[in-house]
This record gives C-alpha cells, sequence and structure tokens, in this order.
DNA sequence: ATTTAAATTGCATTCGAATGCAAAACTGCT
DNA sequence: AGCAGTTTTGCATTCGAATGCAATTTAAAT
C-alpha cells in the first residue's frame, strides 16, 4: 500500500538530501518536505482564510521562498473545479473600435482574480469551435463581445457556464447582458437636427446581421420619423471607414433631393462619410452637410473630424460585465441581469443649420 | 487497496445504471463506463497518434458523443506538463495603436493549438505580478508586447520558459525577437526630404524609456544629420495625439528658424502635430509644413490625414511572433532567433516640397 | 494539575487524463 | 492447428494541490 504519494529513494535514508531535479519547478512537497511539515499545511498556507499558525506560516514561506514556490494553478483547478480561466470572446470589429474595452475586461478581471482567456471569433464557425475549446479549458464564464447563435448559447446555458454578453442579446431568451441603450440621445439629437431646419436625412447602416446596427438604426427611424424628418435612404455600410466613404458615394446616386444630414450607426463610417464629402466631393461639412455617428471613438474627437455623436460608456460598460461574470462564478444560480447604460450625446461639431 | 479508482457504491450492483449527476461533465471514465471499456482507451482515442483499433475508435467516439465528452485540458495539462497556454502581455499602447496584432496573435496561436492567455502590463509592478500569475498558470510560452525588466526576463529565463520580444529586446543578452528596422526607409524619406529643399526639421519623439522611440530616434537622428538636415528642435511626445499636438505647440514656442518637416516617431502624434499645426495655427500641411510619422495605422491613411509614414508589417510580425514561440514549446532548447523585418515607405500626401 | 474545549496538523483520498508495462487479442505463416 | 510476431487493450500509477476526518497540540477553565 502506497500511502506515501512520493515514494522514497529506497537507498536514500533521508529524503532531505534529495535535491531538487535541475529544472523542475518545486511542488507543494518540495516544500513541505523542506520545512519539515505535511504537503496539507504547505496547501493551506496559501489558501487564504485556512486554519494555520503563526509559527507554521512563516517555517512554510520561508521555505516556499527559498524554492520559488507558487501554487500550480493548474492542479488547483482540477481539484477545485474552479480554473479561474473566463472566455473572452472578440470579434476583429470590437478589437479594431473599442481595444480599450479588451483592456479593461482584462484589467478588471485580473483584479477580481480571474484571467482572461481570448477567443477571436470572426464567423458563426469560428464561434462553434471557441465554445469547445473554452469547455476543454474548463473556463468559468465567457464574456461574449462577438457574435454568437442561440443554439450556441444554449449549449453554454446547458453546461451551467455564466455567460455574459457584450452589446447584444437575446430579445426572447432571458440572459445576462451589458447595453448602451441611447434611444433618449438619439432623440435629443434628432430634435435638435430639426430645430437646425433639417428635413430630409440618409441613413449609413451597419452589418445586417449586427444587433447593435439594428437597434440603432430602428431608434434612429422612429426617431426621424416621430419627429417629422423625411428618410431620403437608408445604405448598407459594415461598420468600416471605407464603406462609410461608399455609401454616402452611393448615396449621392440616388434620384430626388438630396439629404441634408447623414446619420451613420457608428463613428467610422461616419468619418468615412465626411471625408468622402469633404474631399471626394467637395462639401463643407457641416455647412452643407450635416454627419451624425454612434459610438464616441476616441478619434472622431481629433480636429479633424469633431464628430457629433452618441458616446457609450465602454469603461463602465467593461467594468460591469466584468463585475457580471465574476459574480456568477461565485454563485452560478444567481439571476439574469441586464444592466441598461445611457448613452451621452458629444456636441462636436459636425452639424449645424441645414443650407437653404 | 482501492485499485479502481471510481469507486462503487456499494448497493449498486452494476455501474451501467447509474446516471450522471445532473450538471456534472462527463469524464473519461464516464465514457468508458457507457461504452464499455477501459478508461485509456478513451483517453487514447483523444490522443492523436495512439494506437487504438478502428472499432474501438467508432464505440467510444459514440459513447463521447452521448455524453458531450470533451477532454478535460487542465487534467491534461497536469499529466503532460504542457498547458498549452502563452501568456501575451500587452500594453495599453499596443492595444490601442495595433488593435491588429493582438487579434492576428491570438488568431495564430489558435491554429497553432495554443491559447492565449492574456494580461495588460501597464507598469513595472504590473509585470511583477503578471510574470507570477502567467507561472502560476503554467504557461509554455510567453510573447511579451510590454514592458519587461532584465530581472523579470532572467526569472522567465531561469524557469526555461520560451519569451518571444515584440518589438523589444535587450541588446546585450540573448533574446528571441521580432523587430522592425526601419533604417533604410528613413533614409530613403529624408533624403527626399533633403530633395525636396528641406533644411531644418524637428523630432517629436516618444516616451523616453520606450525602446521602439529610443531607437527610431537615433536612427532619425543620424539620418538627419548624415543628410545635412539640421535637428532644430526634438520634443517629447508620448505616442498620443495629444501629445503630437502638444509637441508642435512646444515647437512654435522656440527660438530660431522654424523647421520646414517634423519627423513624428509615431503616426498618432503625427496626426495630433498635423491638427494642431492646420487647425490652431492655420498652416497648410504639407505646403507650408511636412509631416512623417511611424507605424503605417490605418487611420493615418484617411483623407483626412494622408500621412507619409513607414509602415510596420504587423501581421507578418504577428505570424512570425507566433510560429517562434510555439517552435520553441515544442523545442525548448532552441537557440535564440532574432527576426528582423523590413518596413516600407507609405508615401502620403503630408509631405512637399519646402516653403521658400 | 486536570479536564474540556478549541485550534492546529497530518493522513489519505480526490480531481481527470496520460502512459509504461504487461496481458490479451489478433495476424500471418508454416 | 500451432507458433511467433504484431497490434490493441487494460491495469495501475502519476501529475500537484485541496480537503474531510481523525489525531494531536495548545489554550482555557476549573
Amino acid at each position: 500500500m502506497a500511502s506515501n504519494p512520493r515514494k522514497k529513494n529506497p537507498s536514500e535514508t533521508d529524503d532531505n538530501i534529495i535535491p531538487l531535479i535541475k529544472g523542475r519547478r518545486a511542488t507543494s512537497y518540495d516544500v513541505a518536505r523542506l520545512a519539515g511539515v505535511s504537503q496539507s499545511a504547505v496547501s493551506r498556507c496559501f489558501k487564504p482564510g485556512s486554519s494555520i499558525s503563526g509559527k507554521m506560516r512563516e517555517r512554510v514561506m520561508k521555505a516556499a521562498k527559498k524554492l520559488e514556490y507558487q501554487p500550480n494553478a493548474i492542479a488547483r483547478g482540477l481539484i477545485t473545479q474552479r480554473s479561474n480561466l473566463v472566455a473572452v470572446l472578440v470579434s476583429g470589429r470590437l478589437n479594431l473600435y473599442y481595444p480599450e474595452a479588451l483592456f479593461k475586461i482584462t484589467e478588471q478581471l485580473s483584479s477580481a482574480g480571474l484571467r482572461a482567456l481570448l477567443f477571436t471569433v470572426d464567423s458563426e464557425e469560428d464561434a462553434e469551435t471557441v465554445i469547445e475549446q473554452a469547455w476543454q479549458f474548463q473556463v468559468d464564464g465567457v464574456i461574449s463581445a462577438s457574435h454568437m447563435s442561440r443554439e450556441q448559447y444554449k449549449i453554454l446555458e446547458k453546461r451551467q457556464i455564466p455567460v455574459v454578453f457584450f452589446n447584444r442579446y437575446f430579445a426572447d431568451h432571458p440572459n445576462t447582458v451589458v447595453y448602451c441603450d441611447p434611444a433618449e440621445q438619439v432623440s435629443d439629437l434628432v430634435e435638435q437636427l430639426y430645430e437646425l431646419g433639417h428635413r430630409r436625412a440618409a441613413i449609413i447602416k451597419g452589418p445586417e446581421k449586427n444587433m447593435v446596427s439594428v437597434e440603432r438604426t430602428r431608434i434612429v427611424t422612429e426617431s426621424l420619423t416621430r419627429t417629422g424628418i423625411e428618410i431620403a435612404a437608408s445604405v448598407q455600410g459594415d461598420f468600416s471607414y471605407e464603406s462609410g466613404a461608399a455609401g454616402f458615394q452611393h448615396l449621392q446616386t440616388l434620384d430626388g433631393d438630396a439629404p441634408t444630414a447623414v446619420i451613420c450607426i457608428n463613428d467610422m463610417m461616419a468619418m468615412g462619410c465626411m471625408d468622402e464629402a469633404r474631399f471626394v466631393l467637395g462639401l463643407n461639412v457641416p455647412a452643407d452637410l450635416s454627419i451624425v455617428g454612434f459610438d464616441g471613438i476616441g478619434m472622431g474627437q481629433f480636429s479633424s473630424y469633431e464628430l457629433t455623436t452618441i458616446r457609450q460608456p465602454i469603461g463602465r460598460m467593461s467594468e460591469a460585465a466584468v463585475k457580471m461574470i465574476a459574480d456568477r462564478v461565485d454563485r452560478p444560480d444567481q439571476s439574469h441581469e441586464k444592466r441598461v447604460f445611457e448613452g451621452a450625446v458629444i456636441p462636436g461639431g459636425s452639424i449645424a443649420r441645414a443650407p437653404t
């Protein structure tokens, strides 16, 4: 019966004289042996809140320091059933337009004692494999800022892995979400446009299946209609600068009176649109054409653009997402929650009185 | 002697009728039991290259599918001493200016069967704790695109964890590096400036302790001197848009003839500088003032800027970094390597003949 | 000093998959 | 059919830390 998990070399009479194999990292057993205590004691020293005496802690810590011992998070995860890993799913877009978000999320996770396992998702198939990968790594939770299908979400649900959605959700399914609802600010801004004399506006939309885009487009459409601004046209973009420029070019080819204002569903497209208007068509923004965007990304505020836009509080949203996932990792039974943030109008200089 | 690792409930006579505890994930033992084979067989089915017969594989896979079994990467890591985790250390800056880099690195790691464990590092103390965290998680390697001190690097070296530096290295210490050396392109560009009649230039530098900044500044300084362009001034920035604007403002306060060209050590500052010159000082860029940058970030090419700059091949550099770390994870004894990439001049429209 | 209660320590087992070794099952050959 | 040679399978152990339980030590109370 091998009661001692570390069997002694029979020719050795004293374990203490066996040196550590060079290059192998120290384990709790090594520390225990050096300190002359049991492995359990070492384990307890590294687990806050354990019953351990002062002098024991001191002895163990001294030995641990000498051997540069750090507990093996992998082994710990195996026995505790807690990996302290959170899968962070990002699409190329999120990272391109909100690099701060990923940074913030990672930072916050870290201070909650969690580690970010990063996954890039750009297609639906990606999402599929990514979820299996995350599952293999026993992630304690998922923050999803990328595409995820209903089926994929259901898999995670069934496996009881908490998921927090970042700027997207399933309306007909309970889930935990951080979201920015710009409805109020859109109203304000549209009203402002009306008062500035705008009566015809165009919309440059984002990707068709992107929820943020669809929602914003819906809100804008409603608001314009309600206020009494005619929608001259609504063209499709993909959130990129180029698609903003292309979108505006496309608008020019349409029949009827030209719109005096363009509402772009994100800032990047608004910048493309503005550059196209200014440099290709020679228009004066905002005198000839007013442009508004969505997001409040940093470069929208550069002097070349001074974009009027509706900001999402990305920093606070990131914090909230982490807080929510951390809560649910601790208590997986916690109920779903939807934290909706308000937007904020950034005035900027890209809108003005409509030309007569 | 407990020879069977999963002890049976004494009241049960047949293991097969014990259902899975609800919510618990299936293990290789569960699959083995359902398929009526040994756990080893299951393990071998999921390890490519193992000796397993066709019908065995089929049986096991059927059971695995039924139970939605996926091997536990944590447990596997414990026994194989391979976590398949790579720590990716990024500073706020990298992520802000090269969001694609992180994305690319993660993607590439993924297709090499490795997972990115993301760490944000913004101070030297951060680096310290991050390295310990990474060590706890048994990462197989580190890609460092952030600050790391010599001591910290030595710790990783001693622990035999392969490290790949991204755009920084220790000149006096062997290490594995991907780097972009823009010396040649700087020469070309400076010469071009000379031919355009520029004889006095200013430099807006990046952070003092940042290696990329220091190197670029050195190269630019040498090149200007060699070519016969006088360096009017050299002011300190921090890579941000604002610091580029502030830097140019500061240049205006200096005595002596104004420079006809400003070389900014990165694009973001170049954009700040350009906006400051145009919108605050009312200068015409490039007619009154030529501006060049470094990096080749996407927005530098927007019509509002059309920045002349030297591009780093970030995509290829990211690929190389991953390739190098993957190689070294497989064979840790592999020698150090330094992959230096060339830059590329992006012509742009921010330089022109010097005013007379 | 003695008893009792409380705090600390150690023992043995556990988490889930991988693997060296030996046993068993096939294969081909005479 | 019989035997050697090969392939497949299972057994038992291992990785490193955590933890329920029992044993031991310490502190407190009488």
